[in-house]
DNA sequence: GTCCTAATCCGAATTGAATCCGAACAATAA
DNA sequence: TTATTGTTCGGATTCAATTCGGATTAGGAC
């Protein structure tokens, strides 16, 4: 049973919790942060955590919330620019904020999202990204026009690692958006329009 | 310390403990397997799991490396005649034996995989998804030109997901292959190559 | 100022899961 | 058979998460 925070000194306990939070997991890591270390680095008891928290889990919560937050911050007040841009010029524009806001704070951030999107098991995903590089240098091979294409890595880059997440979350969705079949012919067509736009590059050079 | 099974049945018990592993995964969660719940499963006692396993984590990253080593014997055998293809039936192919192989037995590989990308957030990155088709919605309306495009729900998925995707990824990476000006470039040529071919598509017809 | 109440803070005690360990139980070899 | 090594077991131990009851403090009433 869990309480809102009322007064100002509360609020500051709230905060200076959360903000302990990213510095374990920074300094600890997602695992060998303790409630006592948050705590200890709070600069409060353990008891006191759960008087605002229901559960450790609920402090990552309230991470990702801030996450979430100010990614949403940082999109919004950037949206009337954005929009007036060419798309190439919009997408840019995004990532590097995207980036920037990521990278703060000595990248606390990033650390976050990285357990978010389980990057513990980076070294071990090796395999199938190898397998599937393999793939493509097999592919380019037995289609020499293709070789043509400059970024090879870069574009495999992409589609192996962005094709793999999103079919792997779509098939986790409960109520999907799209179905399977659109999503695949989605990436299919992506697949497609990037070897063709990227010859399309070369050739008019 | 733990060992490696040499007799017949040692062997057995391994392989018994992993496949306990995916059944309590689908059954209580990956937080609520715990030891004793994978050794009764296995019908095995929890000090046996001990033998084989430093800890926990070890069971899942056993199980992680079965799944690995399936989709990477599904990608091998497949390469001789995906090598041969069109590009996107090459794509289309490669989806579609994925899907099938993360389904298999009641999703049980979607399951880890689900875990192993952290779904457990799922729900709350809709915020970020959110801002993000918004945006879109917004850019299709500054720019009625893309607006003919279809699939733009579709398109948004991808780029949307498996552009987040890459960037975390990359950005966590300790020696990356890419600079992130290059991941950059190469997501900036991705959305205009694929606004670009999907235009021309409708167009020609 | 004093009093009172609710909010806040605390850390020792409890709980439960992960892990360890040593005895008991098979397999194999001599 | 006996010795030796591999295997299984589940009670004992450890350690982090969580609870609880009391101590402390803020802020309003008087």
């Amino acid at each position: 049973m869990p309480r809102k925070p009322q007064q100002q000194r509360a609020k500051a306990t709230v905060d200076s919790i959360v903000e302990a939070g990213f510095i374990c997991l920074g300094r600890y890591g997602i695992e060998g942060s303790t409630t006592r270390h948050i705590a200890d680095v709070a600069g409060i008891g353990v008891g006191s955590l759960y008087e605002y928290f229901a559960n450790k889990h609920e402090v990552m919560d309230a991470m990702y919330q801030r996450v979430v937050a100010d990614v949403v911050a940082m999109i919004q007040p950037l949206t009337p620019q954005l929009v007036k841009m060419d798309i190439r010029e919009a997408v840019r524009t995004l990532l590097y904020d995207f980036r920037e806001l990521l990278m703060r704070d000595d990248g606390r951030y990033l650390k976050y999202a990285g357990h978010a999107v389980n990057i513990a098991h980076r070294d071990n995903l090796e395999p199938i990204n190898k397998i599937l590089m393999d793939l493509v240098v097999q592919y380019v091979m037995h289609h020499p026009e293709v070789m043509k294409m400059p970024n090879i890595p870069v574009m495999s880059y992409i589609v192996i690692n962005g094709g793999m997440f999103s079919v792997i979350r779509h098939l986790g969705e409960t109520s999907p958006m799209i179905t399977f079949d659109q999503l695949a012919e989605g990436l299919v067509d992506m697949v497609g329009h990037i070897v063709d736009g990227e010859l399309r590059k070369v050739e008019t050079i």
